[in-house]
DNA sequence: GCCAGATGTCAGCGATCGACGACATTGTAT
DNA sequence: ATACAATGTCGTCGATCGCTGACATCTGGC
């Protein structure tokens, strides 16, 4: 599953968890953290800490994968790769400006 | 690449700003944050916020995939896989105890 | 060696976090 | 319909965020 927003990773998080049969309060008790985090990180909370997502994420049995954008196969020459890259952090950006309006 | 901890984040952003000729200033203008930001999640930091996480390897053009961990094939049946994921909870909040002490 | 640029660190500020406890609302099994 | 479990929301608190501006230190080209 692709991951662009909080939401999408709330929305993770709470699929997998009930995949699991648990509930908030158990989740809450295998990360160390409140209920009330589990809930809020469900629900998309974008200011939520990282090192508390990707612990809940690991205890749910979540991989997390980083690769670049726009890789169809690890054989495009590292040209034509700079140029995608560059063009996505333009329209990216500005696509981020927008959100902040 | 694999992500698991902050620190694995904050070198991954490192990397993909330098290959792409970024300092950290050009970086923090593109995706709008301030440049302490930046110096601070590329240092790992676990506090940082989700949703600047997201928007700044957006704006590097990194993509991120979450799988299911220990999925060799998707075929596996549910009832192991749920085993699996149980395992993992524990040792890895256990883990994450022995961090906060 | 010199120096400009890049990166690292610090302090102060208003905003928000995450935990805790409590209460409200919804969902589900009987 | 009822009871209970699960989830949602609220208020409070000390801690920290992310920003701004400034200064310190490092790096690399000449």
């Amino acid at each position: 599953m692709r991951i662009r927003t909080p939401a999408d990773l709330g929305a993770l998080i709470r699929d997998s968890r009930t995949k699991l049969g648990l509930d908030q309060k158990s989740l809450a008790e295998k990360v160390g953290v409140s209920r009330q985090w589990i809930v809020e990180i469900e629900k998309g909370k974008s200011r939520a800490s990282i090192g508390l997502l990707l612990r809940t994420i690991g205890a749910l049995g979540i991989a997390l994968d980083a690769e670049k954008e726009g890789l169809g196969k690890p054989k495009d020459t590292s040209l034509s790769h700079g140029a995608d890259a560059h063009v996505d952090i333009d329209s990216i950006v500005a696509s981020a400006r927008r959100k902040r309006k």
